[in-house]
RNA sequence: GCAGUCGUAGCUCAGUUGGUUAGAGCGUCGGCUUGUGGCGCCGAAGGCCGGUGGUUCGAAUCCACCCGACUGUACCA
């Protein structure tokens, strides 16, 4: 039968697809990226960083907690057994990688240690939109200094990061905490003993949920537990009506603290609003001071709590000395970040603009970076605490949000000048490829078709989808007289509008023009630096 | 992981109460046109109707299970 001979031939054929979470990279992305590491690269070399690379791999144990349970070896991160049965796992941040070149360099390397380094990492996990299984950091790390400067230098690194990509300022802020605050809070409402740990997570969990469910959503995820709009439901984490209160108002506090201090880009009628807001309560318009408040009117006790507030009022002082105001740098005690590893100073780089999708969809983007303090991850490998602070950002993410803004500058390479040939005129390709190399050697770039000659038309088809600004035309007439043909292919479009027959268009050759053979190179020249103004 | 929605050509989608050889537009390729892009006209290729099993004389259509995609949620170092 015919329909079991086509169903056998079928059958053998691959199908071409792509895993899903990850993407086939374009011209056009490739050298938009490029550009946008090259500035990112120049800012971190100007604070003195230096560029040190970690592969792809690392042994698993390496990693972390990730372990390889024998059931799911590869949840969250892509693991293999290498050939001596050892579990390797691609790396999942670029953060966790340097600690153990650090640990396993640590005699040779001169502390305090200032690297940087860009690259993919990789996540085994359900990817969305704008959320990948393969995607590029640009972090960048100072090791073995202590002090809150240190955290400090790189709140400003990250400003000065965004600022030199073409975000203003209004447009992002780095909004900065220190976990302690945070743990202090949870110590003072009695959720501060070894046995609710795991209590504490989801608590920051539900704190860090804020920008996304408001006060309400938080409020149910501190309690009984909140459904979403599929019906599916979230346990919560059962805290009682006073501790809930409590951090409900405390995330309240942080964040009309921070609205108050993004009123600069914001239109006059929110700044009155924000500005009533505060004379109604006769707040101070320090973060500092304004949880001070807060903690003196629930009777809040906690020496984790001062010590944090301390250590922010510092920070504070420091990027202020530098002329780092609110509207770059805020103090922001609500924010949580990373559970895993962080120690002390957290920050985070949030873009404030909305930006509508290709769905024609509003979008917040949010963070587009972070990091904080590690002081505790070297240890694992060297059994003394070597002080850490760095932080990454999310290449791949941040160029999306640059595209909405308009910021992204076309970076994009133009298309070749085509050197056509003349109806398989295949004896004289020595002369064809003659002029292209002439083009190349005056840094033209250009190239010789080399598709099917036989059909003429199709080379200047091929020209046109590929956006070439220029062909060149050269038969045996014109080569008897040492003539090119150059058509311009831009402009030969434009006129195109106007006429209708096939007839017409084919000979009147609009855009084209007859120059000497030996003039080419100056002749393309000039029409590139013409269309170029166009 | 949990929950919901949806799977027909490369893409966007039609497909009647279950009934002949499953269609259209766009895209691709070829021709009109072997010395000229666009527009136009003509033609072709391209389908295990997501998969498997079942009900039926007969399944793209009905049922079960599986797989996949999308959305929300969880996790996110």
């Amino acid at each position: 039968m015919s329909a079991s001979k086509s169903s056998k031939k079928k059958q053998q054929k691959t199908k071409a697809r792509l895993p899903r979470g990850f993407v086939d990279r374009s011209a056009n992305d490739i050298h938009a990226t490029n550009a946008m590491i090259a500035k990112i690269r120049e800012v971190y070399e100007r604070y003195g960083f230096d560029p040190v690379e970690t592969p792809f791999f690392e042994y698993t144990d390496c990693l972390g907690k990730f372990l390889p349970d024998t059931d799911r070896p590869n949840a969250g991160v892509f693991s293999l057994q290498d050939d001596d049965d050892q579990w390797m796992s691609l790396r999942y941040d670029l953060t966790a990688p340097l600690a153990r070149h650090v640990a396993e360099n640590i005699n040779e390397i001169q502390m305090p240690f200032r690297s940087y380094r860009a690259g993919y990492v990789f996540r085994n996990e359900k990817p969305g939109p704008g959320r990948f299984r393969q995607f590029m950091q640009f972090d960048a790390d100072s090791i073995g200094a202590p002090g809150v400067q240190a955290d400090a230098e790189m709140c400003m690194m990250m400003a000065d990061t965004l600022e030199a990509l073409g975000i203003k300022p209004g447009q992002y802020v780095v909004r900065v905490n220190n976990r302690k605050v945070l743990d202090g809070v949870l110590e003072a409402i009695n959720l501060g003993g070894d046995e609710d740990a795991d209590r504490r997570l989801s608590v920051l969990r539900a704190l860090d949920k804020y920008d996304k469910f408001g006060s309400e959503g938080v409020r149910l995820l501190l309690g009984k537990g909140r459904k979403d709009e599929s019906g599916d439901f979230t346990e919560g984490a059962n805290l009682d009506e006073r501790q809930i209160e409590i951090l409900v108002e405390f995330l309240e506090a942080a964040s009309l603290n921070a609205a108050q201090n993004k009123i600069s880009g914001v239109s006059s009628v929110e700044e009155q609003v924000v500005n009533d807001l505060y004379n109604q309560f006769d707040l101070p318009s320090n973060a500092v001071s304004l949880l001070h408040k807060f903690t003196e009117k629930w009777g809040l006790v906690s020496q984790l709590l001062e010590d944090g507030l301390q250590l922010l009022d510092e920070a504070k002082l420091l990027v202020s000395f530098s002329g780092y105001g609110d509207d770059r740098i805020l103090i922001d005690p609500s924010v949580v970040r990373g559970l895993e590893y962080y120690t002390g100073m957290v920050y985070e780089a949030e873009l404030l603009f909305d930006v509508t999708n290709e769905k024609g969809e509003k979008v917040q983007f949010g963070s587009v970076g972070g990091g904080g303090r590690y002081d505790g991850l070297i240890k694992r490998f060297t059994g003394r605490e070597v002080p850490a602070t760095g932080f990454s950002i999310g290449v791949s993410r941040l160029m999306t949000a640059l595209k909405n803004l308009g910021k992204l500058e076309d970076s994009s390479v133009p298309a070749p000048v085509l050197v056509t040939v003349m109806d398989g005129d295949t004896k004289n390709l020595g002369a064809y490829q003659k002029m292209v190399q002439s083009l190349r050697q005056a840094r033209i770039r250009a190239e010789l078709y080399q598709g099917n000659w036989k059909k003429f038309g199709n080379q200047l088809k091929y020209a046109d989808k590929r956006g070439c600004p220029i062909a060149i035309i050269q038969g045996e007439d014109e080569r008897r007289n040492s003539k090119i043909q150059i058509k311009d292919l831009i402009e030969g479009r434009r006129q195109a509008e106007a006429i209708s027959s096939n007839e017409e268009w084919r000979e009147s050759r609009p855009g084209q023009f007859e120059i000497d053979e030996k003039d080419l190179v100056e002749e393309v020249k000039k029409l590139l630096e013409t269309q170029k103004v166009l």
